[in-house]
DNA sequence: TGCACTCATATTTTT
DNA sequence: TATGAGTGCA
């Protein structure tokens, strides 16, 4: 592949005109402060920058860049810069062009690590046995293709679930494993057919010309292992590498960066170890922690002047975080004023909490209590879970507080959007099999699994597509009655729209003749499920997007990898996202709700990877708070129903660890007396709404602000657990639950108790949430 | 083939 | 609780 250099990416280098730098000066340094310019004046050899939130990470960032260019040091196509999310690379894109005040020709090489990757994939792909113009599967067209193999293997996909699988492979290629190269100790994985089945996907994905997003990345590192001429080549190029979120990188990503800085050791990284909450999906803290050791004289940078938070918000993260062993450790400062401390509120259950906060956005909106009036826009609700969305969903739909969900299903993985990709997707190549398994029979046109058998064997048969085999089958009327019409009526469709497609017309109307045509409209013209109207709503939003390419084939090309979800932010709107969504992100105020033992931090997360993932949780907590900017606002709920079953928590251990003299402690609202809608069967659980004062985690932060002494906090707790509540209830006692009325202790266990309830069944209960059942008036009967 | 039913299942998510 | 997937029947 001689031509492989040879594009416009890599012109000759010339050499800019010093005179024209001069003439330019440097105006983008002004208002950095020491440590940034520090860090962008650092060009040469290897950098860390340990950014810690808040402290002008981008900013350095993209400084950087534009004084490698605006010196002349670089040219826009010598510098790889590469990000996480394609959001993170258009704003780095865009900053650099606010930075040098003109346009910046090209920089060809700023983006996603996979779409960096793509691009040099489609020149080498030969090199590990793919055509150039490859397709790239998602998660969803992954799955499916492994539980074809999994049945066809004759494995029960019951017990061996294909996602489970697909998990498991996208572990091995984040840490760069090839079939060849999965260790023996990993290879009983999956029933013992773990490896043997990656290498059988790994063959189907070479004869599909298709690759998964890990590939992008493995092939890559594949090339560069064995083929030094390519690596070399590249090794010139990339005279300068930065990189983003530095902590999140997998072994893969390590590799590939590693590789590719040999020769320069021009790479800057910028991370904050604190802030690595991926290691769930194959992100190595320890790339992080290892830099100087795998980057021998490199110069290490800590942007520590946080310019976000006020000092007691700031406070309360670090002493969080504090918790953690291991770290790089930074100390963040800020020159703000003190603002507001964060606020701790508990609440009796989920719905309180939500009706809370709610009643809390109002007034922040109104601007009472003193504070400036906010608009919407400026609060998030950051949760551990998305379910926990659901309660702020109901409550707000209620009180009519207009919100916006951030994460949700991506516009490119709706399904009418992924079965609309599936036929332009054929229309540009009959050879897509798996397109057109997804679409035979959207909208149903009698194509069931038993016609569909008789495609997959006359394709296999004759070794062709499917949609050749279809042909083939219709050829030799090896299809009767309906299905047969409509087979043809789709192959004939498929003709049709590929020869309008070469003739290049106008791609919008042919995308809506494809929809059309196919009777894919129609289908959801004629569903009358109360989601139809907004699929339709979609596919024209679908065919909109397509106004920004030449032609289908480009568009399905980029689509790919482009997974993002826009939002309309005009609207002034509450933002309610997971925390892990809210990287990256700032509000003047943030309600952090759920910070509950077993929620968050979570308790799977503990069971999974113990202290390892504890102190992730810790990072997400950290990351939660220092989004805040003015106001924080923590809460916990005392019960929860979880899978419609009513479960009682303590407060998190992480509200523990703020420091007391940082937060402010809210009462109740049921406390002021001054509900005015408050109905009479309320007041039961307004008076116990104060118990949530007593609780445990509330003592416990109330004593640690008396004697902030060296109490362990672990300590406290039980201690106030072995007064309250186990030393006070027997088995066999009668007592008294504000849910779910009157039962008899069955069990005790620690500071919980098992309870036969009269009426709701048996349940394990907090002890705190209990009362004598005499003391509650209860009538034996 | 399509519908109604049961049953298991239940973080975090980008590309 | 609610969702999805799989199963059995018309």
């Amino acid at each position: 592949m001689t031509s492989a250099f040879e594009d416009d990416d890599f012109p000759d280098r010339v050499p800019l005109s010093q005179q024209a730098v001069a003439a330019r000066g440097m105006p983008y340094m002004d208002g950095l402060n020491p440590a940034q310019r520090d860090a962008v004046e650092a060009l040469e050899g290897p950098v860390l920058m340990l950014a810690g939130a808040g402290t002008g990470k981008t900013k350095a960032l993209t400084t950087r860049i534009a004084h490698l260019l605006n010196t002349g040091t670089a040219r826009p196509n010598e510098i790889l810069a590469v990000t996480f999310t394609n959001k993170a690379a258009r704003e780095m894109k865009n900053r650099v062009v606010q930075l040098l005040g003109q346009a910046v020709e090209g920089m060809p090489w700023l983006g996603t690590f996979h779409s960096v990757c793509v691009k040099l994939l489609r020149r080498h792909a030969e090199l590990v046995g793919l055509k150039t113009n490859f397709t790239i599967l998602d998660t969803d067209d992954q799955v499916r293709l492994l539980k074809q193999l999994i049945v066809a293997e004759g494995i029960d996909e019951k017990r061996w679930p294909a996602r489970q699988l697909a998990h498991l492979i996208d572990g091995w290629k984040n840490r760069a494993w090839t079939p060849d190269r999965v260790p023996v100790a990993e290879a009983s994985a999956f029933n013992d057919r773990g490896v043997e089945l990656y290498a059988a996907y790994q063959a189907r994905l070479k004869t599909l010309n298709a690759t998964d997003f890990g590939d992008l990345l493995l092939h890559v590192v594949t090339i560069f292992q064995n083929h030094d001429d390519v690596l070399a080549q590249y090794q010139r190029w990339f005279r300068y590498i930065l990189v983003d979120e530095y902590q999140d990188t997998n072994v893969a990503q390590y590799l590939w960066l590693r590789l590719l800085a040999k020769r320069h050791q021009n790479i800057c990284c910028v991370g904050d170890d604190d802030q690595s909450i991926y290691g769930w999906r194959g992100a190595e803290v320890g790339n992080i922690l290892r830099f100087e050791q795998d980057f021998p004289g490199a110069k290490v940078v800590r942007l520590e002047q946080n310019y976000r938070s006020t000092p007691h918000i700031l406070a309360a993260a670090s002493g969080v975080i504090a918790a953690n062993k291991g770290r790089l450790g930074k100390e963040l400062f800020t020159e703000a004023p003190d603002g507001e401390k964060v606020r701790l509120i508990g609440h009796w259950d989920g719905d309180e909490e939500a009706r809370w906060i709610g009643e809390e956005i109002e007034a922040m909106q109104r601007g009472t209590r003193g504070m400036r009036a906010f608009r919407l826009t400026e609060i998030a609700i950051l949760v551990r879970a998305s379910h926990q969305m659901r309660a702020f969903e109901d409550r707000f739909l209620t009180i009519g507080l207009p919100y916006r969900v951030i994460g949700g299903p991506r516009f490119y993985e709706r399904r009418e959007i992924r079965d609309a990709m599936a036929y332009f997707r054929l229309a540009v190549s009959q050879e897509h099999d798996l397109a057109f398994e997804r679409i035979v029979n959207t909208p149903k046109r009698g194509l069931g699994d038993k016609a569909q058998q008789k495609i997959q064997m006359a394709a296999r048969s004759n070794g062709v597509s499917l949609v050749e085999g279809a042909r083939a089958l219709l050829a030799e009327k090896g299809l009767g009655g309906k299905g047969a019409v409509e087979l043809q009526r789709l192959v004939d469709g498929i003709d049709r729209w590929a020869k309008l497609m070469r003739a290049g017309g106008n791609h919008l109307e042919l995308a809506e003749q494809i929809l059309d045509e196919s009777g894919y409209t129609e289908m959801w013209q004629n569903d009358k499920t109360p989601e139809a109207p907004g699929r339709l709503e979609n596919l024209k939003e679908l065919v909109k997007a397509l106004e920004n390419f030449e032609n289908i084939q480009g568009f399905l090309e980029h689509v790919s990898l482009i997974m993002d979800n826009e939002t309309d932010e005009n609207e002034d709107k509450v933002s309610i996202m997971t925390l892990h969504g809210a990287k990256g992100l700032e509000f003047p105020g943030v309600f952090l709700p759920g910070w509950e033992d077993g929620l968050f931090p979570s308790q799977r997360s503990m069971d999974e990877s113990g202290l390892k993932g504890l102190e992730e949780e810790r990072r997400l907590a950290y990351v939660g708070l220092t989004r805040a900017e003015e106001i924080a606002v923590v809460s916990f709920a005392g019960n929860r129903l979880v899978f419609g079953q009513w479960q009682s928590s303590l407060p998190s251990r992480f509200i523990d660890e703020i420091p007391p003299e940082t937060v402010e402690v809210l009462t109740a609202p049921g406390l002021y007396g001054g509900g005015q809608e408050a109905p009479q069967s309320d007041l039961g659980e307004r008076v116990r709404q104060a118990d949530v004062y007593n609780s445990p985690g509330w003592k416990r932060l109330q004593a640690r602000s008396d004697q902030r002494g060296l109490s362990q906090p672990r300590e406290a707790k039980n201690v106030v657990i072995d007064l309250n509540a186990v030393s006070s209830f027997t088995e066999g006692e009668r007592v008294f639950h504000q849910k779910f009325g009157y039962g008899v202790v069955t069990g005790i266990e620690g500071d919980k108790l098992d309870i036969s309830f009269d009426k709701a069944g048996t349940k394990k209960v907090v002890a705190k949430f209990i009362t004598g059942a005499q003391a509650a008036g209860d009538v034996p009967f």
